[in-house]
DNA sequence: TTCTTCATCTCGAAA
DNA sequence: TTTCGAGGTGAAGAA
């Protein structure tokens, strides 16, 4: 299992261990900082924020050595019980079945995967640079507003962004042809009522900090609005203008 | 790599597998609806809702028999890409790498992971009758309350739950020892401002649906809440209490 | 389907 | 540390 040459990443696979081999796989791996993999039939249960148990089933377990655990079944985008970064991952052969359990503090909370039988273990050295870079995004159509303002409305005027008020920092703000403060609320997809009561407190914050007779207009800006959130914006005296993160308006 | 006996899970594994070998197993695992796995050196890039690039790195890949597409680096709890349920895998040796590519519509997005090494490949059969059960949710904190609305306060009588209101549907809605109408918005952590302009949504669309005179009281029920959310209750005239949804009030 | 809200949300940034 | 809002949020339930 040792590498082929000096740039090889390290990695030890068992298929069907005995559960014994199996633990001690699972514990080196961690103890030496690999992504470490068991695959096989077993039971789960959590404890902290919430309580759950989970009855036997075959699942995919994956420990990360920054103490992220994740125990995936055979459908579903999400883990079905997972532990947050910052665990401490253990493994133990404990009354007939390989216990991995991963526990930290702030909050207390615990995961216990009991495996009674082991398919496969694995433990991989990886590296990663992650340089991900992401297009699409709330800052990628705050900067397309910033370039050309006009897409908002002709003679808008940004002043700020992230300006701060006492209900939360506004994503953008400005000034309307006639001078009116304006504020703009910006989302990258389909927005529902939540963004408008966003919108609203803003607007009714920066009522109160400037003058009492000041008028504030609030635009929620996105690709598009849900039939309700178009009415609480009409109640409430909001705009809205339809806008795309990408080039497709 | 055959089973053991006839219950056996069905599994293979690979190490070190050349390229080619590696096709071969991700696309038989895919087509058996097996779970896949594939950890090697990548880049990884989407198109869809937004679009991402990743750079060379060393990072496992799931791949589930509903369609769904996981890639994990060393650290997160998240992946650092990946892909809803009901996509096609696909798998092919191109231009000297692995190319394992994620594809759906409705909305159009897909994934494209390209190893130039695979250090490891698994295709592993899983069955899970997934039976989670889970205790300590929003729904337990309301079925607490149902059981002894006292909690809330004494002669608090809920008559309803989930009650459709213009602005959705209210968590509990019932009446004080006095009939004054009571709305209750459940949380099961600690709130912030939107919890609160969510239950004052509620208050101000039953106190139009009801009489123009109705006084409907609007009751935040939560473990705690943050200093700006308690400040937006006092505003509006709503109220607190203080409540768990385990039985640690 | 679309809409709405919950979540052991996770994650990052800022105070 | 807590607070706050974004997210390719995901997932569930209802209309």
């Amino acid at each position: 299992m040792a590498g082929d040459d000096e740039t090889a990443t390290a990695v030890e696979t068992l298929t069907r261990p005995d559960l014994a081999a199996a633990r001690d796989l699972v514990s080196r791996g961690v103890e030496e900082g690999a992504v470490v993999t068991v695959v096989g039939s077993c039971t789960v249960e959590y404890e902290g924020r919430a309580a759950s148990t989970l009855g036997p089933g075959e699942r995919h377990l994956l420990l990360k050595p920054d103490g992220s655990a994740l125990v995936h079944t055979d459908e579903g985008q999400q883990p079905v019980n997972w532990q947050p970064p910052d665990c401490e991952h253990e493994a133990r052969v404990d009354d007939g079945g390989l216990v991995v359990e991963s526990h930290r503090e702030t909050p207390e909370e615990h995961l216990l995967v009991r495996f009674d039988r082991v398919v496969h273990a694995g433990a991989f050295d990886l590296t990663d640079e992650r340089d991900l870079s992401l297009a699409g995004t709330e800052a990628d159509l705050r900067e397309r507003i910033l370039d050309d303002p006009a897409l908002v409305e002709a003679g808008f005027a940004p002043l700020a962004t992230e300006r701060s008020t006492p209900a939360g920092a506004v994503d953008v703000y400005g000034e309307d042809r006639d001078g009116r403060t304006v504020v703009l609320e910006l989302k990258r997809r389909r927005v529902g009522p939540d963004a408008v009561g966003q919108l609203g407190r803003y607007v009714d914050a920066l009522e109160r900090d400037l003058h009492a007779e000041a008028e504030v207009r609030g635009i929620l800006v996105a690709p598009s609005v849900t039939d309700r959130a178009r009415r609480m914006l009409a109640e409430r005296g909001l705009e809205f203008v339809a806008l795309d993160p990408t080039g497709g308006e």
